[in-house]
RNA sequence: AGUCCUGUAGCUCAGUUGGUUAGAGCGCUACACUGAUAAUGUAGAGGUCCGCAGUUCAAAUCUGCGCAGGACUACCA
């Protein structure tokens, strides 16, 4: 029953049975002015248990009324009782009735038999327990039950009106809640069904017939089961007030498929619920993931908590170790081999045994070879009697332990405590924590943590991962049945053991369910692995060139600072996380850090300083950095992508990252102030990247300058500290930074509805909609002023600064775009040096491309040659960028040599280059020979 | 039947104490950029925040009732 799918929606044939009140003294108010034989209506999913019923449970609290009406398959007049809020269910009201009510006496009168809008009336309403001690007669008096004054109507707290009648079939052979009530009531048990799931030979015609009709062997079942059958039975008995299919869940078998069926047998319990209180208090130190299912889903199955059956009536497992006496007076609970041998020995003494059979086995010897000489599994333990303290011999009880004991024991059974390993035992528990699929929460979550509060007044474990499941891409289980399930190993030989890791992790919570798509891998590796190798690669290129060995002076940039800055913070934010057990955020942000500020920011804005610049300090400091920032992050995903990482770090540091200790990050090197302001710069880029895109400038053409609108001081230094990074990122000459005052600007404002919410209430609306109508002189005058009356709704209001944001929205005559808060305007206008700048950086390009696609090394040096091509603008920009050109490419030519007449001559292929549009020209490009 | 989880763009997911223009990546379209990068940037298209009702000046967010998918379960007549 613990195993997941066992309860299934199936269609059962469902009755409302009626069982006939005897008249007596208990029932005589039924049979008042009763119209027709009064009866009971019970409702039932099983009808197959009807003849088994000894009993009618009621809910003492519950109203119950009396109707007047007629049978719907004989048309007899008949008085019956059901709960009241039930009547709904089962009486239609009469059509043109408003008041939801009965037909009248006439209407009873009149009814034509014919089965059609059958008329009934209330007559009378009364308590559940002045029902209780009422007599029925038996439905199917096929047998008679043992041990008991049956067929009677009895209370019980379980009884609800959710559904049925309101008046329970109590049969004690099949259902808990029946035997404990029919217990109680010493009502007696009676079963007819024997333990193949057959009738038995008191049942007349049903005979050895299944209760079910899938127990019987494939196309042996016959057309009608025994539930329709007894439902036919009963309609032509007159005791069928309802006959219909109805769905519910019904447990079935794991294995077989099959429904089982519920019999009392005498079992073993573990009373947890002595401990309940611990259970649940010791529960709530544990560090739940998700915290709901420790409070929801665990919680409440702790708050409802029943005894631990213990018992299984299986072959193989673990014995129960009870002895009792036949008489079951005296009874051992066995708790060593130790004890156990001694209690052989007192047997033997006493003669009930012949000799002890585990007489090889050595007390006190912990070794395996002496555990080898004995078996305390069935048969052998079945064998063996002991003998009380009264002297009469006890046998083992024969059940064995459920197999969930086994996982709950774990802790101790892994370590043989309390026999031996009591330091190391106690060193490792509880446990830190453990992992397993949330449908282990009544198995092993529960088991051990129910082991540990009785036996050590302790949790378990600490922490608990709770697993959700991983289903198919378009959220479906996995099954080989429906054949939509991955098979993880060809999974892992395709994408690698550290990409289908990182996806699995990265994509979501492991708690939550994972929709497993294969493209979510490749994604991964795309993104991530790609991005951080390629970091790498470009890393090891340039120190191998340089010889860097991480020693040397390094002055630190704002960019180094600002990446190490970013680096300790992710270290941060991946340590808390990691320690919290939340491994999705983690590796989010450590896969952020990487793609984002690694290598599309840091490594783009720096690469320069890799290859171009001098030896010294600035280099120093970027090989440094990149190595440190590498070096972190493959230790911070060493715990989700352990071979990548350990390759990593073996290039990087030359051992393994498994060995290394966990790294700590640095609060002194967490500028949040730096972070902030690299936000804006990176801002302020995309913004005049969409101006150049709009407007139709290449980024390579430099452009003259920039303005900013600033509000506040902040705002200004920030830019101030990031006006170089910003240039030269967007090639643009100049930032200007414009005061807020200035009277050329337009400004936008907008409400800040929390602040204004709190202080207006209900007016929020109306001032809202005032304050967005502002004219710029009214923006003006409350920047001026800092306050200002406003009249709305017959009331006046005092508007404040703070209440409202006022950001620039336009730099008129100029192309602005902005972003929130953030404005920029850009001077589109060119003049010639601007013009023949681009020209140079657009040539450049164009000779960079070239060295790439003829296969140059990076540090291959080339003589380089351009032909005159007439264009006075052209020359003229290569004449004056000679020098630059010469340098970006790696050319020896001389400046004299660079712009050249003709090409005849020179060494080097030639090539036509298009430049712009209307603008191509000629050169010849060689590699200079080592 | 009950308990718990989930539901936001075509897909995978963020979304803070409720704050008014709901975001990212992938995918799609166009353009740009590039001597680390099959990378990247910009722009565009793409939303009933599962539905209904309520609370509130204000709801993706809080409450209630439902719907759909999933998991589990002592009783379940």
């Amino acid at each position: 029953m613990n195993q997941p799918g066992t309860y299934k929606p199936v269609k059962d044939t469902s009755v409302v049975a009626m069982f006939k009140v005897k008249q007596d003294h208990a029932s005589e108010f039924l049979f008042k002015d009763a119209f027709g034989e009064v009866f009971i209506l019970a409702w039932t999913t099983t009808p197959w248990t009807l003849p088994s019923n000894c009993a009618l449970t009621v809910g003492p609290k519950l109203d119950y009324v009396r109707v007047k009406s007629f049978n719907p398959y004989t048309h007899e007049p008949q008085t019956m009782v059901l709960a009241k809020s039930r009547l709904g269910a089962y009486f239609k009201t009469p059509t043109g009735s408003s008041d939801g009510g009965e037909y009248t006496a006439q209407a009873l009168a009149d009814y034509k038999k014919d089965g059609k809008n059958i008329p009934w009336k209330i007559d009378g309403e009364f308590y559940g327990h002045q029902l209780e001690g009422i007599r029925y007669e038996q439905l199917f008096p096929y047998a008679q039950p043992e041990g008991g004054d049956a067929f009677k109507v009895i209370g019980g707290d379980f009884v609800t009106t959710e559904d049925g009648t309101g008046v329970v079939h109590t049969a004690p052979s099949f259902g808990a809640d029946d035997m404990r009530v029919a217990r109680q009531h010493g009502i007696g048990t009676l079963t007819l069904v024997d333990l193949q799931g057959r009738f038995t030979t008191e049942m007349g015609e049903f005979a050895g017939k299944y209760v079910k009709n899938e127990y019987y062997i494939n196309g042996q079942a016959p057309e009608k089961s025994v539930d329709v059958e007894l439902s036919i039975k009963l309609k032509e008995m007159g005791r069928a007030f309802k006959v219909e299919k109805y769905e519910h869940n019904y447990p079935h078998c794991w294995r077989t498929d099959k429904p089982i069926l519920y019999y009392p047998l005498d079992s073993w319990f573990v009373r947890v619920t002595a401990k309940k209180d611990r259970l649940i208090a010791l529960n709530k130190t544990i560090n739940w993931k998700p915290e709901s299912t420790g409070t929801g889903r665990f919680g409440n199955w702790l708050e409802n908590l029943q005894d631990w059956n213990l018992s299984r009536s299986r072959y193989w497992g673990i014995p129960l170790p009870i002895w009792r006496t036949e008489d079951r007076d005296e009874e051992l609970c066995i708790g060593s081999l130790k004890q156990l041998k001694e209690e052989i020995a007192r047997a033997v003494k006493a003669g009930v045994m012949k000799e002890d059979p585990y007489a090889s086995f050595k007390v006190d010897d912990m070794s395996d070879t002496n555990y080898d000489t004995v078996d305390i599994h069935r048969p052998y333990v079945d064998n063996i009697v002991l003998v009380s303290q009264g002297g009469k011999p006890m046998k083992r009880e024969t059940d064995l332990i459920d197999v969930w004991f086994d996982s709950g024991a774990m802790p101790y059974a892994q370590w043989h405590y309390p026999f031996e390993n009591e330091a190391t035992f106690k060193e490792n528990f509880p446990a830190n924590f453990i992992a397993e699929g949330v449908d282990q929460t009544r198995g092993w979550f529960y088991t051990l943590h129910a082991i540990a509060t009785l036996t050590q007044d302790s949790v378990a474990y600490k922490a608990v991962v709770s697993n959700g499941l991983v289903l198919d891409k378009v959220g479906q289980k996995m099954s080989k049945r429906l054949g939509n399930a991955v098979d993880p190993f060809k999974t892992l030989d395709a994408y690698g053991a550290d990409a289908v890791r990182w996806y699995m992790i990265s994509n979501a919570s492991p708690w939550d369910n994972l929709k497993f798509d294969a493209e979510g891998i490749t994604e991964v590796q795309r993104k991530f692995f790609r991005a951080l190798f390629n970091t790498y690669n470009f890393f090891a290129l340039y120190a191998n060139i340089d010889g860097f060995d991480g020693t040397g002076e390094a002055s630190l940039t704002e960019s180094d600072r600002w990446i190490l800055s970013r680096l300790n913070s992710v270290m941060k934010l991946a340590d808390a996380n990691y320690a919290d057990y939340e491994p999705t955020i983690a590796a989010r942000a450590i896969q952020d850090f990487v793609v984002e500020d690694l290598s599309n920011w840091y490594v783009r804005l720096n690469r320069r300083r890799f290859w171009k610049s001098e030896q010294g300090a600035d280099k120093n400091a970027a090989f440094q950095t990149l190595h440190r920032c590498l070096e972190m992050v493959s230790m911070l995903s060493a715990p989700i992508a352990p071979f990548f990482s350990d390759r990593l770090y073996r290039d990087l540091v030359g051992t393994s990252v498994h060995l290394s200790d966990w790294p700590k990050h640095d609060d002194v090197a967490i500028d949040i102030e730096l972070e902030q302001r690299t936000v804006l710069a990176q801002k302020l880029t995309s913004l005049v990247l969409s101006i150049r895109k709009k407007e139709g400038h290449r980024v390579r053409q430099p452009l003259r300058k920039m303005m900013v609108p600033v509000t506040d001081a902040t705002m200004r230094k920030r830019l101030d500290a990031i006006r170089e990074l910003v240039l030269s990122e967007v090639n643009v000459k100049e930032l200007v930074i414009l005061d807020a005052s200035e009277s050329k600007l337009t400004k936008k404002i907008k409400p800040d509805f929390k602040k204004l919410g709190a202080r207006m209430g209900k007016l929020m609306k109306s001032v809202a909609n005032t304050v967005v109508g502002f004219s710029q002189a009214q923006i003006a005058e409350l920047e001026a002023n800092g306050s200002m009356k406003l009249a709305v709704e017959g009331q006046e209001v005092e508007l404040l600064r703070d209440d409202v944001e006022i950001t620039a929205e336009n730099v008129p005559g100029l192309s602005v775009a902005s972003d929130g808060a953030l404005t920029v305007a850009l001077d589109i206008t060119l003049n010639e040096t601007l013009i023949q700048e681009g020209i140079a950086r657009e040539l450049v390009s164009r000779i960079q491309t070239l060295r790439k696609e003829r296969g140059f090394e990076i540090t291959d040096r080339i003589l380089l040659h351009i032909q005159r091509n007439g264009n006075a603008r052209f020359e003229e920009a290569v004449e004056r960028h000679s020098g630059y050109i010469t340098a970006e490419t790696l050319a020896l030519t001389t400046d004299q040599q660079l712009l050249m007449d003709t090409l005849e001559g020179v060494s080097g292929g030639v090539q036509d280059l298009d430049l712009e549009e209307g603008l191509s020209c000629r050169i010849a490009l060689s590699r200079v020979v080592r």
